[in-house]
DNA sequence: TTGAAAGCGCTAACAT
DNA sequence: ATGTTAGCGCTTTCAA
């Protein structure tokens, strides 16, 4: 069962009594071919359910129609979510995608690079890791310029000393959004919680916030700027713990809102709120950013900043595609966030 | 700087004064060459950055190293743990992945294997979708037999019909394990939540518990097993909602303990438990499967079935490899769940 | 409109 | 140990 010999276009020139240039071209309707004869060889194709090789076309047209995409944790809703949009979009122009996951390690992202660059990769995309670094890494530069010279390569951060497409959430306009939100309904004292400034989304975030700071009067020091931290559930407990530690010592009244990196660091700060017996919004409003299906799911419901996924993998796939197709492209997309969802986590008027 | 012409075995070997087969030899490691042509080979590989094509070298030997995997849904934490750990052992075993999305629509999953039909993939691993019904779809089934006539197929539940392989969870005694720990804690009025009866794994749960309610004299009546539902977190708020209206209706006391299908409807459910003011545990247990992160994060922290995904996965991909090469394989493997993982929604002793 | 033939970049006999 | 050559299954000039 597992060795019908597989069907060629030959073997179906030949029962159809064609060269294998005409099935050749009823396959990809690159030229007229007489009706009777297009009949003829597609009702072979159809009875032999032959399908052409992918494999062979891509030898041949040097066009693979293979889009790759290097994530780093398609576990992380945040990726899942754009992935899907990126395969939808890639499948709609007929192309196929090669997934590879990159743990945020360099050494694998090199490697899925070189996977990418043998299998002639139209184009990749790459979503977070490297490309998310604050400052971009030489060495990681060099291998996408080397090993992906000839391939254009998107990325959802940047990378500098490379000549790829850059299509991007504009971070500081999420973090607008929520500072907007916030401030309306009386917040002064708010923190920012989670999150490495090494990393690009989230120095754009702090940015923006400093400079608002001064434009909303809000509370300033780095008490409420600098609880760094990271991007998981467990992290955001851990960050808030410190944060608490901090204002005590300071003998500072802890924040009356809390500005979360993502929706993940915000479910494990909001624990550690409950924890420490506040009350979420009344004593400590919580807004983040993804929106992810976990807001709806935590109590109490997190405000987040929606982000259009659906465009988003839009534009990076038709920049991908249209770069492969050597078509002129920008080179730099910044794409607005949908809004922000308010949810119970900060729907409370503060009283000045 | 995109137009760098790509450099072929050719261009090797000429400057390195060799044959092409010589280099190809280095490349596969197939044969020896002599030292000191390999490491002048070697050198113009390196000097070139040169990255042999997957896509011709697919075409020579038609073996292609591309495993094919059709998912549900990526972004369902389920399918994204399986998903990393297949995707983990085919790279492990030098294999790309290309994934497809079915949004278990049945069309689509039909288009998908015929993409990766025409790649040629060595094997296509099925997770979810047509492949979890209790009863198979003849049509699929027989696009399977068309379509992959010739690839090796393996899925996570069953396609009659077919000679598919199957690699499976072993449901019924993930579902023995729940009902062994609910009775430990002395609880006897249990009920099923969520999930359809027409779903393979679903099904199977359903008829163990049936079997044990005998054994360790659990309530029965289908008030406590026939609450069916879907597999989402407002499914599972529904779900709940609807068994608290029929045991009211019915004038029982709620049930002491419930098992819901996985882990984002018990979410569901938790919330809807909340809302009527019950307790968790103290009133009602929870317990679910799958144990992804989400477990860890609500209130109270979830008791769930953890599987082994990587075992998992590198059997899937084991045996999809092994069976691509023509090798005997077997073709039903069942997988034992890693165990419970009790946590504060079932840790309560029952006064009997 | 159609066919013949060259080529895409590699591997695998088959010779040597 | 190494070179020659014939494919692998398509697409695409180039002729007719």
């Amino acid at each position: 069962m597992q060795t019908e010999k597989t069907i060629t276009i030959y073997d179906i020139a030949k029962e159809a009594e064609v060269s294998p240039a005409t099935v050749s071209r009823v396959l990809t309707g690159s030229a007229n071919v007489k009706n009777e004869k297009k009949r003829r060889i597609m009702a072979l194709i159809d009875k032999y359910n032959f399908k052409p090789s992918a494999v062979a076309r891509g030898l041949s047209d040097t066009k693979n129609r293979i889009i790759g995409i290097i994530v780093a944790d398609i576990r992380n809703s945040f990726y899942a979510d754009m992935y899907v949009a990126c395969e939808n979009a890639a499948s709609r122009e007929g192309y196929s995608v090669m997934l590879f996951n990159s743990f945020a390690s360099m050494d694998i992202e090199k490697t899925q690079m070189e996977k990418l660059a043998e299998w002639r990769a139209d184009a990749i995309i790459q979503l977070g890791g490297a490309v998310d670094a604050r400052k971009s890494s030489a060495e990681y530069a060099r291998a996408v310029n080397e090993v992906a010279g000839n391939i254009p390569f998107v990325v959802s951060g940047k990378m500098d000393g490379t000549d790829c497409y850059r299509v991007s959430i504009d971070h500081a306009r999420a973090l607008e959004m929520i500072a907007a939100h916030l401030y309306e309904k009386g917040n002064r004292r708010i923190a920012l919680v989670g999150g490495r400034p090494d990393v690009l989304s989230t120095y754009i975030k702090y940015q923006r916030f400093l400079e608002l700071t001064e434009k909303y009067d809000f509370e300033r020091g780095n008490l409420y700027t600098e609880n760094w931290g990271g991007y998981g559930f467990n992290e955001g407990e851990k960050t808030m713990d410190e944060m608490f530690k901090r204002f005590r010592l300071a003998g500072v009244p802890v924040p009356e809102a809390i500005i979360c990196i993502n929706d993940t660091t915000a479910a494990g700060a909001i624990k550690r709120i409950n924890a420490e017996g506040l009350r979420i919004p009344e004593d400590i409003s919580v807004v983040s950013y993804d929106n992810v299906e976990l807001c709806e799911i935590i109590e109490p419901s997190l405000s987040s900043v929606a982000y259009d996924y659906e465009t988003i993998g839009k534009i990076m796939v038709k920049t991908a595609i249209d770069a492969g197709k050597g078509k002129e492209v920008s080179h730099e997309r910044l794409v607005e966030p949908a809004g922000l969802v308010v949810r119970r986590s900060s729907n409370f008027e503060r009283i000045l």
